[in-house]
RNA sequence: GGAGGUAUAGUCUAGUGGUAGGAUGACAGAUUGACAUUCUGUAGGCAGGAGUUCAAUUCUCCUUACCUCCACCA
C-alpha cells in the first residue's frame, strides 16, 4: 500500500481509534490462557477541570500496558470515574448555582446523576483520544450500584470482623449556612481579633481569642520544655466565672512563646482542641448548637459573637482581665461564605486499625515501589498515624451506608449483603430491632468518605460479589500507578482494605508518577490560573506528540510542560513517517539472508543492544530510558547507518533491503507504547504484509504483536571492527563540513592507519560506498579520529 | 513546625567518585534520487558554603530556593 506523503495526525488518529475500537485490540478475555497483568489505575475525580497533569501520569502507566501487551501478557487494563464525592457536587452546585441543602437531598442527588454523565464523557473521550489503550467495557464509575454494591459490602464485611465502631466525633460547621462542611471546603484567612488576657487561679494567666468557649474549657496545656510552667502540670486551676476545675497537662502542641505560653483546651474552639480530646480521653463539653448559638445556660442563647462580648464585659467587671492585644491571626473559614467554621460533635463510623500499624509498614514493604524512596511516604504516615480512620462524612452525594437505627434505642441495623445496594432512605430493614423490638427506623443520614470505596479499586476491577472469576484472575493487582500526593491515602488505604479482606497486598507493584507542570515549573491550580489544557495541543499536534513529551523524563519526577517538546514529538514522528516511506519505496522487495557487510553487522548489533536495554529498562517501569535507548538507535539508524548505505540502496541490493526492513520493524515496534498511532499506521501500510518473513507473527495490530528480541549474535570482533569503520565514516563526514564540501561530494583518496588493515583490508568496498571515496589504502595517518584510530585524507 | 523530594547551558531534561549526554533556542555551513517538520557542525552548564577523598557535579553536613503531604498558634 503506498503511504501518504505526508503524515497527518488529525485524520490517521481518527481513523486508528476507529480500527482499535470495531477490532477490539484491547479487549481483556477472562477465559485467555496467557498470564494476566492487571493495572490499576486511578479513576480521576469529576470535577469538570482536566489539565495536562492528569494527561501527564495518566499516559506514564499507558506506556506500560502496552509493553506488557506486546511483551504476551493478556493485559487487564481498567478505566474508572471517581464521580460520587464532593468534587462532583460542588461542579454541580456552581453550575446551576444552588446547594444541596437548597434543594434537598433527593432532588439534589436526581440532579447530579442527571448531570454527571456530560462531565463522564469529557474524561473518557479525552482519554481514548490520548490513545489510553483501556478496555473500555471494563469502566466503572464510583456512582454506579454495582461499586455502591462493593463498597456497601466491605463495610458489612469489616463490621462482621469487628473492625468498626461508632462514636460521637467533631464536624465542621458552618454556623451561616447551617451546613456541616469539609476539609476541602475551608480556607485560611487572617481576621483581626483581640486576645485577652484571663487570669485563672493560682497565678495562672491564659491567653485567648475566644473566651466565650471558656464555659467549655475542659483541661489547661503548657509545654513539657518549658521551665517556667513547669510545676503546673498536674495541679488543678480554677476557671473564672464558672469555678469548675481543669487539669493541667504536658503537650508539645503548645508554643511557649505564644500568648503567656499556657493554653486553656475547649472543645472545640480548634483542630488541636480536637486533638487534645482524643488523646488525652477530656470531658466533652459541646455550648454551640446546630444554628451556631450557644447552648450554655450561662448565655442564654446568644449568637456566638454577642456571647464573647457579654463575657469579655463580665469578665472585666469581675476583675479577672489582665489585658487585652489587637492581633491578626489566620482562621479557618468557609470557603463559600467567609464565616468561620466552628465545630459539632455527632456519632460517626470508625475503622478500627490503629492496632495494625507495625502490619502495614510490612505490607507496604511486600510491594515493589517505583521508584523505591516513595515507599518512605508510607512509612512515615503510618507511623504518625494517631487515631482511627473515620469513614463518615456529612455530604450528600456518595455512598451511603447499608445501616438504619432503631428509632427507639438507637441501636445499628446493618442491611443484608443479598440486598446491597441499599439506599437507607427508601429501603427498610427487615423484622424488628434486635435490642428492643421496635419496628421504626431512622437511615443513617451520613455518606462514606470517598477513600472508603476508591480504597476498593482491585474489589470493584474484580467484580467482587458479583462475578468473583475477575476477583481470581486478577487479584494481588500487578500494578498500581498514581502520583505521590495521595500515597497516604489512596494507596495506604487500599493496602488497608486488601489486608482486611484478602488478608493479603493489593498489588505486587506500585509506580508513583510526578506532577505536570506549567511552562515555568509552576504546579498547575485553577486559582492561579495557570492550568493548561491538553485540547488545544492535542487538536494542533496530535496524541502521539503529546505524549511523546509525557514520556519525557524519569518516572516520579515533575516535569514542566514546554509547547516545543511537543514540537520535538510531532518532528520525531515526521521523521519515522519519511524514513519508512523510504525503504518501503526503494526495499519493499528483500529476502531474508544473511549479509556480508560489516555495516549490516553494525547496525544489527547495535539493534541487538538497543533491545535488552529498553527491555531492562521496561521491565523496570523506567519508560523514559527505554525511550531514549530506542530513540538513540532511531537517530543512528536513519542519520548514520541509512546514509553510509545509500549507494547500496540504489544499487538494490537486497541484503541491505532485508537489514533496512528489519532493523525498522524492531524499532517501530519499539517506539510504539510511546506513540501508537503513527505506529499502527506504518504497521498497516507496511509491515502487516511482510511480518512473517521479518521473523514475526502477522497480527491484526502492532500493539498485540510481539516485543522484539534480539537477532542472531554479532560476533564482539566483528562489531569492534565495524564500530571503526563507522568512526572513520563519522569522521570523514565532519572533514567534509569542516572543508566546506558537500556531504555527497567525492573524496579522492583516503589512508588508514596499517594496523587496521586486518579488521577493514575485506570492506574497501564498504568504505568507499559510505562516503562517495575514489580510493582506499592503508599506510600512515596523520589524523587522529580517536584512540588507535589515524587516517589521512585527500580532497 | 514535621516528613519526603528537587536544584545540571537562555529554556526543558538525562547521568556519573576521574573528559556531564540529549532536546530546544542561538550561530555557521550543506543539501533538492524519503523528510525544510531535513542534514552536518560551533558556542554554551553541575545553586552557595564546609567536610570525606589522590580526585566531588556525584558521598556527608549546613545554607538558600522551590515542590508534595501532614500539622498550624490558642
Amino acid at each position: 500500500m503506498p503511504m501518504e506523503s505526508r503524515y497527518d495526525p488529525k485524520v490517521v488518529e481518527g481513523k486508528i481509534l476507529k480500527f482499535w475500537e470495531d477490532e477490539q485490540i484491547y479487549k481483556f478475555d477472562i477465559d485467555s490462557e496467557k498470564e494476566v497483568y492487571s493495572i490499576d489505575t486511578p479513576p480521576p475525580t469529576v470535577s469538570g477541570d482536566i489539565h495536562l497533569g492528569h494527561v501527564f501520569s495518566y499516559t506514564q502507566a499507558e506506556f506500560i500496558a502496552r509493553y506488557k501487551r506486546m511483551r504476551g501478557f493478556s493485559v487487564f487494563y481498567p478505566f474508572g470515574l471517581d464521580n460520587n464525592g464532593l468534587p462532583t457536587e460542588l461542579l454541580i452546585e456552581k453550575k446551576f448555582d444552588t446547594t444541596a441543602e437548597k434543594l434537598g437531598r433527593e432532588k439534589f442527588i436526581e440532579l447530579v446523576r442527571n448531570e454527571v454523565h456530560i462531565y463522564n464523557e469529557l474524561y473518557i473521550n479525552l482519554w481514548k483520544k490520548m490513545g489510553v489503550s483501556s478496555d473500555w467495557s471494563l469502566l466503572y464509575q464510583t456512582i454506579s450500584p454495582q461499586v455502591q454494591k462493593v463498597s456497601q459490602k466491605s463495610f458489612l464485611e469489616l463490621n462482621k470482623i469487628n473492625r468498626t465502631y461508632r462514636k460521637e466525633a467533631p464536624a465542621l460547621f458552618c454556623p451561616k449556612d447551617k451546613t456541616t462542611v469539609s476539609q476541602v471546603e475551608l480556607k485560611d484567612k487572617m481576621l483581626k481579633s483581640k486576645i485577652i488576657y484571663l487570669n485563672f487561679s493560682d497565678g495562672v494567666t491564659i491567653a485567648t481569642t475566644r473566651p466565650e468557649l471558656l464555659p467549655a474549657c475542659v483541661a489547661i496545656f503548657v509545654n513539657p520544655e518549658d521551665v517556667k510552667h513547669k510545676g503546673l502540670v498536674g495541679k488543678e486551676i480554677t476557671v473564672p466565672i464558672f469555678g469548675n476545675k481543669v487539669k493541667v497537662i504536658a503537650d508539645k502542641r503548645v508554643d511557649p512563646e505564644f500568648g503567656t505560653g499556657v493554653v486553656m483546651c475547649c472543645t472545640f474552639g480548634d483542630q488541636t482542641d480536637i486533638e487534645w480530646y482524643k488523646a488525652y480521653n477530656l470531658e466533652l463539653k459541646m455550648i454551640i448548637d446546630e444554628r451556631g448559638k450557644m447552648n450554655h445556660p450561662y448565655y442564654n442563647g446568644l449568637k456566638i459573637k454577642e456571647a464573647r462580648e457579654k463575657i469579655i464585659q463580665d469578665l472585666k467587671d469581675k476583675g479577672f482581665v489582665i489585658k487585652e492585644e489587637n492581633i491578626e491571626h489566620n482562621v479557618n473559614v468557609h470557603d463559600r461564605c467567609g464565616t468561620e467554621i466552628e465545630f459539632l460533635v455527632k456519632k460517626q463510623w470508625y475503622v478500627r486499625y490503629l492496632d495494625l500499624k507495625e502490619k502495614f509498614v510490612e505490607l507496604g514493604k511486600q510491594v515493589n515501589w517505583y521508584p523505591p524512596h516513595m515507599r518512605v511516604r508510607l512509612d512515615n504516615w503510618i507511623n504518625g498515624l494517631q487515631w482511627d480512620w473515620s469513614i463518615s462524612r456529612q455530604r450528600f452525594f456518595g455512598v451511603y451506608f447499608p445501616v438504619w437505627y432503631c428509632k427507639s434505642c438507637d441501636e445499628p441495623i446493618f442491611a443484608d449483603e443479598k440486598d446491597l445496594p441499599v439506599n437507607p432512605f427508601v429501603d427498610s430493614p427487615k423484622g424488628k430491632c434486635g435490642k428492643c423490638g421496635s419496628g421504626e427506623f431512622v437511615p443513617e443520614t451520613d455518606i462514606m468518605d470517598t477513600w472508603a470505596t476508591s480504597s476498593l479499586t482491585p474489589f470493584i476491577n474484580g467484580k467482587w460479589g458479583t462475578d468473583d472469576r475477575y476477583l481470581k484472575k486478577i487479584f494481588p493487582m500487578s500494578l498500581r500507578v498514581q502520583a505521590h500526593e495521595i500515597i497516604s491515602f489512596w494507596a495506604f488505604n487500599t493496602i488497608v482494605k486488601s489486608y482486611f479482606h484478602m488478608n493479603s497486598i493489593p498489588w505486587k507493584n506500585i509506580m508513583i508518577s510526578g506532577h505536570g507542570l506549567d511552562a515555568h515549573g509552576k504546579p498547575m491550580h485553577k486559582s492561579e490560573g495557570n492550568v493548561v489544557k491538553p485540547d488545544g495541543y492535542l487538536e494542533k499536534y496530535g496524541a502521539d506528540a503529546l505524549r511523546f513529551w509525557t514520556s519525557s523524563s524519569v518516572l516520579g519526577e515533575d516535569n514542566s510542560f514546554q509547547e516545543k517538546e511537543v514540537v520535538t514529538g510531532s518532528r520525531l514522528i515526521n521523521k519515522l513517517w519519511n524514513l519508512t516511506r523510504f525503504v518501503e519505496m526503494n526495499s519493499a522487495n528483500f529476502e531474508k539472508q544473511k549479509s556480508e557487510f560489516l555495516l549490516d553487522s553494525w547496525i544489527i548489533y547495535r539493534l541487538n543492544e538497543t533491545i535488552k536495554k529498553a527491555t531492562e529498562e521496561f521491565d523496570s517501569y523506567d519508560y523514559f530510558k527505554a525511550r531514549n535507548a530506542v530513540e538513540r538507535l532511531f537517530w543512528e539508524f536513519t542519520n548514520d547507518y541509512l546514509e553510509f548505505v545509500k549507494n547500496r540502496v540504489y544499487g538494490k541490493d537486497t541484503s541491505v533491503g532485508y537489514t533496512l526492513n528489519l532493523v525498522l520493524f524492531d524499532l517501530i515496534k519499539m517506539l510504539s507504547p510511546f506513540i501508537p498511532f503513527v505506529t499502527e499506521e506504518i504497521y498497516q501500510n507496511v509491515f502487516i504484509s511482510n511480518a512473517e518473513k521479518l521473523g514475526s507473527e502477522k497480527t491484526k495490530s502492532i500493539h498485540t504483536n510481539s516485543w522484539p528480541e534480539e537477532k542472531e549474535m554479532v560476533e564482539e570482533k566483528r562489531f569492534d571492527a565495524a564500530d571503526k569503520l563507522v568512526k572513520i565514516l563519522l569522521f570523514v563526514r565532519k572533514w567534509k563540513h569542516e572543508n566546506k564540501m558537500a556531504l555527497n561530494s567525492d573524496i579522492t583518496e583516503i589512508t588508514i592507519g596499517k594496523d587496521l588493515e586486518g579488521a577493514l583490508g575485506g570492506a574497501i568496498e564498504e568504505i568507499k560506498s559510505g562516503m562517495n571515496i575514489k580510493n582506499v589504502k592503508f599506510g600512515d595517518g596523520d589524523l587522529e579520529v580517536e584512540e588507535g584510530i589515524r587516517v589521512s585524507i585527500k580532497g
